[in-house]
DNA sequence: AATTTTCATAACATCAAGTTATATTAAATA
DNA sequence: TATTTAATATAACTTGATGTTATGAAAATT
């Protein structure tokens, strides 16, 4: 025997409405239709589901039984609806995101944190990478999203990009750094101080010698490389030790009291942070919810920039 | 959104199944068929269900989600199946009986135990009454089946009646009375001890008279009256009183080596112990299963009784 | 590259289930 | 007890979902 859920729920919804048409009524159908319902089930079940010839209709006993099962029934088919709606709104889900190391841990990794407060249903894989190996895991199709500085026409045919925040990198320094806290300083004094090299593949490692060279230092010593950004603010913090870092991540830390910006003006190649996505597939709800997510931070984060760049003074 | 169960019923057994076409197999349907509800399912949700141009059909994250609810609902729509087949069969259910009191105790009691281990899921619920009140309960639908000794041309016109055992009263005592340890005794001797009357308004108690009468005894000592089977044992035990009961109740009891019938044939109306039901309505699968079970029992019963009453020997 | 397996589509048939209108009938009421 | 009322059952019809078979298309596999 084989009973069609959809009676089950209708036969619950009588039971719970305390009537035919009210039950009716219940599941969005006409009187006689449930009616019929009934009568059929019945005539399959081989028992009457209500006493014959009683007006305040009177469940039998295994029509409560039954009615049970229906509610059940019923439970599982809104919970389904509510988990279709959830995704759809992006709401529940999982997003697989990627990006260079400095900028995750510098910048997103803040915004991640409130995306997760305000989406707790929301699976975020985070990995890292630089863009040619982003481009190929995109292709792939292993992550959803890459997170990383682009030169515009960079972009490969197949993604989309947008811009977040204008590139921007700066000499970072801890607080503490003399000449942090010199009101002025040449740019010759700088050459007295080690640095600390990003990663050496990086493309903040080459942003590093050439904004050097612009400056019309050549020739710098090298304390640490490889590390981290963790690692880097540690060492600065103990040390004097110079450092190339983008703008964005020094000042997303400034809350810490461990890093400073040196007001030198560096070249740099044209690239701005952005997002990097296949244009040519869909994107999930959960991945779209969190890149708006992320727009709508930069947006801030940019704002905030912009209102302390006009108090500050850069010398080039 | 409201989801079909039906539709989410299939597509947990296509996850369960590993396949469109053994999903489909597990539901009794056709191939195209589960094909075309997944396609619709997929259409008015708004997002795929499975990934798209994968062949091992591998289902997208939500997709697991709905399916979890899909089983819920397989699960609940058997489970109403399953309570179907156990009410259809008698196997659950209620059953309402009654009958009089010293039947039922002293009889029936012993049956409704071994009834309820076999069929635990049975509840039946058990009153007491005389022929009158029982068949006025029979026909207001407040009792199934009633029990209880009957002369077959005194059934109502819309009652069923079942008889089950040949009404025969007998002269209980003790065991260890005077009387039943003597071989032989005159019906003279009777005379000379105590009764325990049944209530008063009792058909027992009018059998009681009228078997006295038949042997000679008008006029006798009512030392106790009114109590149930177990009172009138335990009273018995402890006196040298004697009692009239059918002799069914005093055979139950032999094992319990509390009472005893005296070898005096007692004369009284032909009355058969039977089931009395309404003719006219339908009898719910749980009574129909009792009364069954009843039928067998005392067929049992009557055997016995029967071999035991070969090597007896009564006076009348 | 050929083959196999698996899923999608087309075209059609059928039946379950929806509808409105109306008849019945149990309960309430006069 | 007759009448009224409210609730359910039935009738007649329409529609749409779902079933079918036959066949096409596309991954995976060999």
């Amino acid at each position: 025997m084989k009973i069609d859920p959809n009676h089950l729920h209708i036969l619950s919804a009588i039971i719970d409405a305390g009537g035919l048409s009210e039950g009716a009524h219940a599941v969005n159908k006409s009187q006689p239709s449930v009616s019929r319902t009934i009568a059929t089930l019945e005539a399959r079940l081989g028992f009457r589901l209500f006493e014959k010839g009683k007006r305040p209709l009177r469940p039998t006993e295994p029509c409560l039984l039954l009615a049970e099962q229906g509610r059940a029934i019923a439970q599982a088919s809104e919970r389904a609806a509510q988990a279709a709606i959830q995704y759809s709104g992006g709401k529940s889900g999982t997003a697989r995101i990627a990006g260079t190391p400095i900028f995750m841990d510098g910048v997103i990794a803040n915004m991640l944190a409130s995306f997760q407060g305000a989406f707790p249903q929301v699976t975020i894989h985070q990995s890292y990478g630089y863009l040619d190996d982003l481009s190929a895991q995109l292709d792939a199709g292993s992550i959803d999203l890459a997170i990383c500085p682009v030169r515009p026409d960079a972009v490969q045919d197949n993604m989309a990009f947008k811009p977040l925040l204008r590139g921007r990198n700066v000499i970072a320094c801890a607080p503490t750094h003399p000449l942090a806290r010199r009101s002025a300083f040449k740019l010759e004094d700088i050459a007295a101080y080690p640095w600390i090299a990003p990663p050496a593949g990086s493309p903040l490692y080459a942003d590093l010698r050439g904004a050097l060279a612009t400056i019309g230092i050549s020739d710098f010593r090298v304390s640490f490389t490889g590390g981290s950004l963790a690692s880097i603010l540690s060492i600065m913090a103990g040390s004097d030790s110079l450092t190339v870092l983008p703008y964005s991540v020094v000042f997303m830390q400034n809350h810490t009291k461990l890093v400073t910006a040196l007001p030198v003006k560096l070249e740099h190649p044209e690239r701005a942070l952005g997002l990097v996505w296949r244009a040519d597939r869909p994107m999930r709800p959960a991945v779209k919810r969190f890149r708006r997510y992320l727009e709508a931070e930069f947006q801030g984060l940019a704002n905030r920039i912009e209102q302390k760049g006009r108090r500050a003074v850069w010398r080039s």
